[in-house]
Parts: C-alpha cells; structure tokens; sequence
DNA sequence: CAGTGTTGGTATATTCTGTGTACCAACATG
DNA sequence: CATGTTGGTACACAGAATATACCAACACTG
C-alpha cells in the first residue's frame, strides 16, 4: 500500500504546468496564498513542494518576492513523484491506453450524447481554435474536448478507468512535445468528430477518432 | 480530494470475500491477526473495519470467539465503503469497461507473451477445472486469468486502467451471482483463448476473448 | 511620508490515520 | 496445570495535513 502523498501531487502538478507552458521560464509562479487556494491544499503542504521543487532545480525561490521558474532538464527527476510506475511508459502506451477506452466510451457517448453537452463541445473546439498559437492553452482544450466525450457516456467504469491515466497523459508533455506542428491536424480532427456528432453519425464519429489516434501514433 | 481511508477498504474486502462465497455464513472468519497479516493492515484498523462490518450487520463479533458472518442484505451499503461512484453501475458497464481495456491488452499480450506467463496460464485453468463445484475458487482463478493476460501485456497504462477498475469488478459479485451455470462456458472460453496463444494464433485470441464477454453481457 | 497590503519565512498547536506494543480475561487444548 | 489462542483495551508514537498566528522585506498608494 503505498500512499499518495499531497505534496508530491502538489510537485506534479506544478511541474505538468510549467511542462505545459502555463508557467514559463523566467516569470514567477503565483503566490504561495494563491496556489493553495488553487490546488485545494494548506500552504504548510505547498510549501513542501516547493521546496522540493526548489530542490530539483524547477524553480528558485526568492524571498520577498516569489518563485521563479528555472531551465531545468527534467530527465531525471525523482521517482517519488512520479505516477506509480511511469518508468518505461512511452508515449504510444498511453496513445494505446487512451485509443481503448475513448472509442468504447464513444461508441456510447455518440448516442446518449445531449444537446447541451454538444453545445460543450463546440464552445470548446472554437477555444481550441482561438488558441492554435498559444501551446499551454490549445492542450488544455483539447484534453477538455477528449474529457467531455468520454463523460457523456455516462459509464462511470470507463470514466474512472479514463481519470485514472490521465496523469500520465497530463504528465507526458513533460517528456515530450509530441504536438509540436501537429495542432492544425488535431483542431481538424476535433471538428470533424463534432460535425459527426452533431449529425447523428455515430459510426463516423467513431471511425474519425481512431484515425484521430492513429495519427498521434504516427507522429512520434 | 477525497482521500481513501485503510479501514474502509478493508470493510469491502471482506465484505467481497463474504459475497463471493469465500467467508461462508455462519462460520468465523480468521483470527483479527490473521486477517492483519492478510489485508497487510494493523490490528487497531482491522478492528475499525470489523466495528463497521458489525454495525452494518455483516458479522456478528463474539468475544473469546470470532466474527461470525451474518445472513444480510447488502442493498443500503454506506456509501463510505463503496468504490467512489458505484451509484448506477450496471454489470453491463463493468463488462463494456473491461472488453476494451482487455481486448487492447490481449493484441500487445499475444505478440509479447512469454513461455513462462503462458505456463502461469495453464496452471490457472487447471486450478479453474479443478474448482468447477466451487464458486468462489473458481471466480478467483477467472479473475486471475484475465489479470495474468494484462499484466503480460507490460504496458503500464493499460494495467493501470484494468487495476483502477478491479474493485467494481470484483464488488459486483456482491450485487449479481451472474456467473451462476456459466461456469463451463467460461472455462470453455478460457482453453480456447490458452489454446490459440499457445499456437500463437493472436487474431483468434483476440476474437475469442471478444465472444468471452458477448458471452457475459448476454447472460445477464 | 506614513499607511496599507503583499510577499516569502517561521513557529506552534491540533487533528486525523495508522502503527506498535503491551497486557487482560476468557477459553480451548495438550 | 501449563500453554496458546481468542477478542478487548489502553497508551504512546509517528506522519501527514490543517489552521493560525506573527515576522521582516518590499511595493504601492493616498
């Protein structure tokens, strides 16, 4: 039984953040204050993390003035805040991983999907466009747009399977920027499962994420 | 963040263990120490978790004695000790959840398997024949099965969706005896599957692991 | 310039799980 | 009778996380 402890999630997360580009390099995390808030925790626990992060060469705290995000290779960070086994996972393990349970939860969610829930999904692919110069941004809707289908089919077993790797998804952008010049063709995909969708097309739809993976694959 | 509490868990082991048939009602379950070492937990929490089970009725403590299982209806379970959203879970969702985490497991397996896991296997379903009279024996031996086959998949992603939906897999057994007669046919289906690996046929494996759980969801 | 509010730094008390250890009385077995 | 088991109990302890202060350094503002 190993324990999950918070600050190390809290470590995670940070580093997915600055991975993601959502913190850059040079500029200051917000406040401690602000961060707990955030990540829902007490600032004695954040400020663990911190200081490991501090420690791992992430950032550099100044006093009186806050954390500023530093270079820093990320090659060989600590196991203990790793995903539990995240040693020896590639990137098509989780493309794998994501290709079984997303198209099975599409097979149901492109029938019980709701009006409201498509008008979701279409807010989101337009954010997704706004947003194809701004990297951070534009992952953070596509996970968004991956997320929202999966919830619509409404099987809390696939869900639960879904949220139990999306770390590692979350977590892969540091290791890789695997979307590098390849957002064009994910917005493409996106639009094309919406407008399947919309349409009733269920078959399509399902067929249109496949391919979507398939090209993920391909690209790394 | 919710978190999970250990004497919680414990309360839904035994409480699987009850339902499987593997704590029988009437007799006792194994000392608190035993159970200790069992569930890997320390007494104080055992008997937290035991505490719990009496309350809900599900054993009946006798000092100097044991725990004696009680006759209960399991319908109106705390929601404390359930898997966080099991609330609407059908047998069918669990089903649908594994097909596709296990079918995409079962390509890589079948390319990667070695001489030794398929070894393990044939073991396994001879401890299967060998317990065909005996529910839960048999159900444990099922559940390893399909457990084995993941596992030699060695993509850490997968067995991390398969682990995170484990407990509903085995929790259900509380609510739905739905391998009642279906025991041949799992066994059946199990040589076959064994079978085709062995020969290395992966196509048929994978179909025939695919008409295991049609199999399922059209016996309940 | 004085006042106010922010920043990170620090210390302390408290709560909650969970472990570990010890000892007890009741009972069974040899 | 001695030994070992059973559940019952109490207490000390460690670790994680929270909550609540207060500090010094700095920035901004009226």
């Amino acid at each position: 039984m190993d324990k999950e402890l918070l600050h190390n999630k809290a470590v995670r997360e940070v580093i997915s953040l600055i991975a993601s580009g959502q913190y850059k390099e040079g500029k200051s995390l917000p406040s401690e204050r602000k961060l707990c808030e955030q990540f829902d925790i007490s600032r004695g626990t954040l400020r663990k993390a911190l200081a490991d992060l501090e420690k791992m060469g992430a950032i550099k705290i100044r006093p009186q003035s806050g954390a500023y995000v530093q270079k820093f290779s990320h090659n060989k960070l600590p196991s203990k805040v790793l995903p539990v086994d995240f040693n020896g996972v590639s990137l098509s393990d989780i493309i794998v991983a994501r290709r079984a349970i997303e198209l099975a939860a599409m097979e149901i969610a492109s029938k019980r999907i709701t009006k409201k829930e498509l008008a979701g999904l279409e807010r989101i692919v337009g954010k997704m466009e706004a947003s194809l110069d701004k990297l951070p941004e534009f992952l953070k809707y596509d996970m968004r747009f991956h997320e929202s289908i999966v919830k619509a089919c409404r099987n809390s077993v696939l869900i639960t399977a879904f949220d139990s790797i999306s770390e590692y998804h979350k977590y892969s952008q540091v290791y890789s920027s695997y979307y590098d010049n390849c957002e064009q063709e994910a917005l493409k995909y996106h639009k094309k499962i919406l407008g399947f969708l919309q349409n009733g097309k269920a078959k399509s739809a399902i067929r249109a994420l496949g391919e979507h993976f398939d090209n993920m694959k391909a690209s790394i």
